[in-house]
RNA sequence: GCCCAGGUAGCUCAGUUGGUAGAGCAGCGGACUGAAAAUCCGCGUGUCGGUGGUUCGAUUCCGCCCCUGGGCA
């Protein structure tokens, strides 16, 4: 255990089912680390096997942070859990010890090294009224109304409801177009820290097998009673925790609408569609993050 | 054995009144500023089952054969 490293962060970014968990937790136990989760759905606390979330053995070999916090009722956003992990990292560190931030959401790990632009919050009374807009509309003419109030937006494609409803917004809200707020400076979050970075990137057949093999273990291990259990709440289905990998595949099992063979294919093939989101993210939006094979040789770059 | 329906992209199928073919899904690539496990965009040559025949030209029409369903025996 150094006490003197010159890093006092690690980030671990990669595909699900990576190895990029184990790697934190060896990584905590060499440098006396602290574990930070940067994965969207891992925040949530009501998926503990489906977001294949450290188990509680796992946990109790290093401080865990940001791992089940938040409700599935609510809303996580990466300004949220950038919020939320800035003070985290920074108290580690005002501890003497290394912040070790994985996870698999490369937009995360962005709001925390680049930071977002300044926005303000746009309520949710606000959001209902672009829904409704939208569904009054249609899409080739809410796309219209967004790109007239923000020529910007124009880059967005009519039927990407999620970005042109977030500009919609961020209008209604503001009376400002949400590309301005987007060319204003972005705040740095970690000013201080000295970081060190990987991305985990085995070879696309290892990572389709583990994958394939996680998703087997997980329908296995209590995946169905915890769907069933998050279904009995009744929430909001488009909650983000409702869209987990796993939940329409559970809940299709549990309705009867497909055998455990079919909802076990459906769930393999939505994971591995995932993972390969993931690796071309990375690949085009961290091109300069050292890659590492495996776990092991993840290592050898911290020692 | 006979009759019927099929055999076209990895899968499910459409189509060509004869001018060598196209959708969905899968797969692959790409975008990505508060839903990011989200959202969106792009990419389709495949002996059109085999083999003869007719034809300038056959995946398309005709014969035979093979395979898969279903029916009759």
């Amino acid at each position: 255990m150094p006490d003197q490293l010159e890093f006092n962060v690690v980030f671990i970014a990669g595909p699900t089912a990576s190895g990029k968990s184990a790697l934190a937790l060896d990584l905590a136990d060499r440098l006396g680390g602290e574990i930070v989760n940067a994965d969207a759905m891992q925040v949530y606390r009501d998926l503990r096997i489906v977001t294949a979330r450290p188990s509680t053995a796992e946990e109790a070999r290093a401080p865990h942070h940001l791992y089940g916090v938040v409700d599935g009722a609510e809303r996580c956003s990466a300004g949220r859990w950038a919020r939320m992990a800035a003070p985290i990292i920074d108290d580690i560190g005002a501890r003497g010890r290394c912040a070790i931030v994985v996870g698999g959401t490369g937009l995360y790990f962005r709001a925390l090294e680049e930071g977002l632009s300044p926005i303000p919050d746009t309520p949710a009374p606000i959001r209902a009224k672009a829904q409704a807009r939208l569904a009054e509309l249609g899409a080739a003419a809410f796309r219209d109304e967004v790109v007239a109030r923000d020529p910007d937006m124009a880059r967005l494609a009519a039927n990407d409801a999620q970005r042109l409803t977030r500009a919609w917004e961020v209008f209604e809200a503001t009376g400002k177009p949400l590309s301005q707020f987007q060319a204003l400076p972005r705040q740095p979050v970690l000013p201080h820290a000295r970081a060190r970075r990987v991305v985990v990137e085995p070879d696309r057949e290892t990572l389709y097998r583990r994958s394939d093999q996680r998703a087997a273990e997980m329908l296995e291990s209590g995946a169905v009673e915890e769907v069933k259990a998050l279904l009995a709440r009744d929430l909001d289905s488009t909650l983000p925790v409702m869209k987990a990998l796993g939940v329409a595949e559970v809940t299709a099992l549990l309705k009867g609408d497909l055998d455990r063979e079919g909802a076990l294919a459906n769930l393999q093939q939505a994971t591995r569609q995932f993972a390969k989101r993931q690796l071309t993210w990375f690949r085009n939006q961290a091109p300069n993050w050292p890659r590492a094979e495996d776990s092991e040789r993840a290592l050898k770059l911290f020692s």
